[in-house]
DNA sequence: TTGTGCGTTCAGTATTGACTAAACAGACGG
DNA sequence: CCGTCTGTTTAGTCAATACTGAACGCACAA
């Protein structure tokens, strides 16, 4: 049934618009979960339902967090896109970017501060260790992905 | 020097846009991280410059996902709200959500496409498995941190 | 060179949503 | 009861931004 992969396609994008993501590169990343082989951005384009700008503009967002990359054929100047055969690793990657960053400024906000009181330092401190923590296990976690990952030789072919 | 604290506020509030949440939540944050004791709804929206309804609407939304929370002095009708004590569990546990309603959704999706070839259902397993092994690394942290805060007994009093 | 087929960019539009200010509702003390 | 001091809600405004459509630039072929 054609409907499935439709309201597949159609929540990727209210997932993606949850965490403040445009619609269309959500939708953008359900089709491409869905699809095997990769997709022009007129395929896409026409698929969506969207204009041409609009998937170039989210096709290069997706691309930039290396969720999706960019492939060609030889003797075909289209760009195709798929799913980044990568794409969990950049994920983790792009998550502890954003940890490390809301440490960095917690961080920064208790140095800056003249004379915490100890409560509030202890506040922070505990903060800013979760944040730690996390990015520990974030770490463990990407260094299993890579690891598997390794293994199932990329399909660079196309 | 204020400066400092002033400063604080206002980066917490640009950390909390980039994630997609309004602006005047993330100082409210900064706010009362900074602060020893809780801050009534007026002095937040004073000391902010901000709406009083904003103050509302948004220590609310802080208080629903249990990052803050609401106390009261006896003889004073006004509300307080300070840093919940419990607040990186509470956290930690959205966070959870949030990973769980993504699996949920790569797995209906999943068992709702009709006939997928080997490859996309492997991408999907595949997917869906990372979010189930960060949240059962997410449940760890969360013990732990629970563990710990139920060793430093709350300060109920006020 | 011209023409064609790409992807990108940009001005303009529309929509979402944050924020304000004022009206509102409820609890308390008189 | 009435007035006061709360917090909440809501209509309205404004800014941010997703999206469109068309112009643009570039590379290749003839």
């Amino acid at each position: 049934m054609q409907g499935a992969t439709n309201a597949f396609i159609e929540t990727m994008g209210r997932h993606f618009e949850e965490e403040g993501i445009p619609r269309i590169a959500g939708r953008l990343f359900g089709l491409l979960m869905v699809n095997e082989d990769p997709c022009s951005l007129d395929e896409m384009a026409d698929r969506l339902q969207v204009s041409k700008g609009s998937i170039s503009t989210n096709s290069r967002l997706l691309e930039q967090w290396g969720v999706i990359e960019r492939v060609n054929r030889p003797g075909d100047r289209r760009d195709y896109y798929r799913i980044a055969p990568d794409m969990e690793s950049r994920m983790l990657e792009r998550q502890m970017e954003h940890v490390a960053r809301l440490r960095e400024r917690l961080r920064d906000g208790l140095d800056s501060l003249p004379a915490p009181p100890e409560g509030i330092a202890e506040r922070f401190r505990s903060a800013i260790d979760l944040q730690d923590r996390t990015l520990e296990l974030l770490g463990e976690a990407l260094g299993r992905v890579r690891q598997r990952g390794a293994g199932a030789g990329g399909r660079d072919a196309y």
